[in-house]
DNA sequence: ATTCCACAGGAAACAGTGGTCC
DNA sequence: GGACCACTGTTTCCTGTGGAAT
């Protein structure tokens, strides 16, 4: 008698070319595609619009700030508009330049003056990626835009991180870059901010706020109807037609609608969805791919902060599964025996306490502060995914090999 | 009312790295 | 080649916390 294996690889691949293909564009899956509307947001396109509309007649804009919960299409809206402008006024001998940074991406604030350097034309030998003191770059950067004669826009993602990090090392590049018009003679700075946290201005400088904050404008939160219409749209352009099913589209849209407005995470868990009932071979997507892909993105997103923890972090998610639910002091001990089992120096109490309380924030952990009289204070961790997926992720590292 | 415990967590200092400038 | 700079990761020092025990 012979025993028939499939392999696994083979049954895919021959799903793949045998299959029915559901989706005919996967382009337009991703939140960044742009169809002709930009995502219901005709008001704010007006909005922005306005206000950066003194451009075209050659005078400095105010300066803008746009908030909006993840996904509300902030950032689209203003690169759109930005863009629209900037093709208007290309010849004019007063032309615009676009700058476009996140200072979530760059981290410091060196990076930032430099990813703006870099798009103005400054190359790594007329600014440095490293080296220099932070006024000199700013120096560097206002030299070049009245050497040139143009109006800048900075456009600058996640304005709250940055606040942060101007906090954190006390040098006030927003407050410089809103006043760098007094020093400049030719050529113009306009700042747009974009944030998803309402209450960053209050950490600000109030000589920051008042110029800063001349324009605001608000994006709201998509309804569900919205999603809705959103999915619509990109449903009729990347699928095939009858694809996905109205109770499927239903039930995407008031998921994402409900939970948070999010666009971007609406469209992801539709692609998703979509790829899930191609590898089923399925005829449509139903119901049941749209539960199943929102599991699966909850799962890699686990996953992936996992695998993207350093070391020591990773040493203490497994002290914390071993010792689930124990005091901090506890899970101290455990941790230490584990940098004794791989060769690792371990790191001091107070230390790893940050790196709990950074995991914490993850999600991947929970503390709770357990008051015991006379016997101190003291947080209590309990591990928040199963034991299994933390094995699962960590077993192909061989430094873990002896420890889960 | 006071003392005590076992931490939490803020602030500052420090070490090390990788760079520029003069 | 030495002074200077930004930055990251870490340690050291210190103050605050709140309920049980005294």
């Amino acid at each position: 008698m012979s025993v028939i294996t499939i392999d696994p690889i083979e049954k895919l691949l021959n799903a793949a070319e045998t299959g029915k293909s559901l989706i005919k564009n996967r382009d337009v899956l991703h939140f960044t595609y742009i169809p002709n509307t930009i995502l219901h947001r005709d008001t704010e396109q007006e909005q922005v619009t306005q206000s950066l509309i003194p451009i075209l007649k050659q005078s400095r804009p105010s300066n803008l700030l746009v908030y909006g919960k993840p996904g509300t299409g902030k950032t689209l809206v203003v690169r759109k508009v930005l863009s629209k402008i900037q093709e208007r006024v290309e010849k004019s001998n007063f032309p615009i330049v676009l700058v476009y940074t996140n200072s979530k991406v760059e981290t410091t604030l060196y990076g930032l003056l430099v990813s703006f350097g870099r798009q103005l034309g400054l190359d790594e030998k007329e600014l440095p990626p490293t080296g220099l003191a932070i006024s000199e770059v700013f120096k560097r950067l206002l030299k070049l835009i009245e050497k040139r004669k143009i109006n800048v826009v900075f456009v600058i993602d996640e304005i709250d991180y940055l606040t942060q990090l101007v906090i954190k090392t006390g040098k006030d590049i927003l407050y410089q870059l809103t006043r760098a018009n007094e020093r400049l003679n030719q050529g113009t700075i306009t700042l747009v901010g974009i944030s998803n946290d309402l209450t960053f201005k209050e950490r600000l400088d109030p000589r920051v706020i008042s110029s800063l904050g001349e324009e605001e404008i608000v994006f709201t939160n998509y309804t569900v109807e919205q999603i809705r219409k959103i999915l619509e749209d990109r449903i009729k352009n990347a699928f095939i037609e009858g694809a996905v099913s109205e109770s499927a589209l239903n039930l995407c849209s008031a998921m994402a609608g409900r939970e948070h407005g999010d666009a971007r995470r609406a469209i992801d868990l539709l692609r998703v969805a979509g790829e899930m009932a191609e590898r089923d071979q399925s005829e449509s997507v139903n119901e049941e791919h749209i539960r199943n892909a929102a599991d699966k993105i909850e799962e890699n997103k686990e996953v992936t902060t996992l695998r993207s923890y350093p070391l020591h972090e990773k040493l203490l998610v497994i002290a914390v599964m071993k010792s689930s639910g124990t005091s901090t002091g506890e899970i101290y001990t455990c941790y230490k025996n584990l940098c004794k089992a791989v060769g690792q120096k371990e790191l001091t109490t107070r230390r790893v306490n940050q790196m709990l309380s950074d995991i914490e924030l993850s999600g991947i952990i929970t503390g709770r502060i357990v008051h015991q009289g006379i016997h101190g204070n003291t947080k209590k961790f309990k591990l928040e995914i199963s034991p299994n997926m933390v094995k699962e992720t960590f077993k192909s590292d061989l430094t873990f090999e002896d420890i889960i």
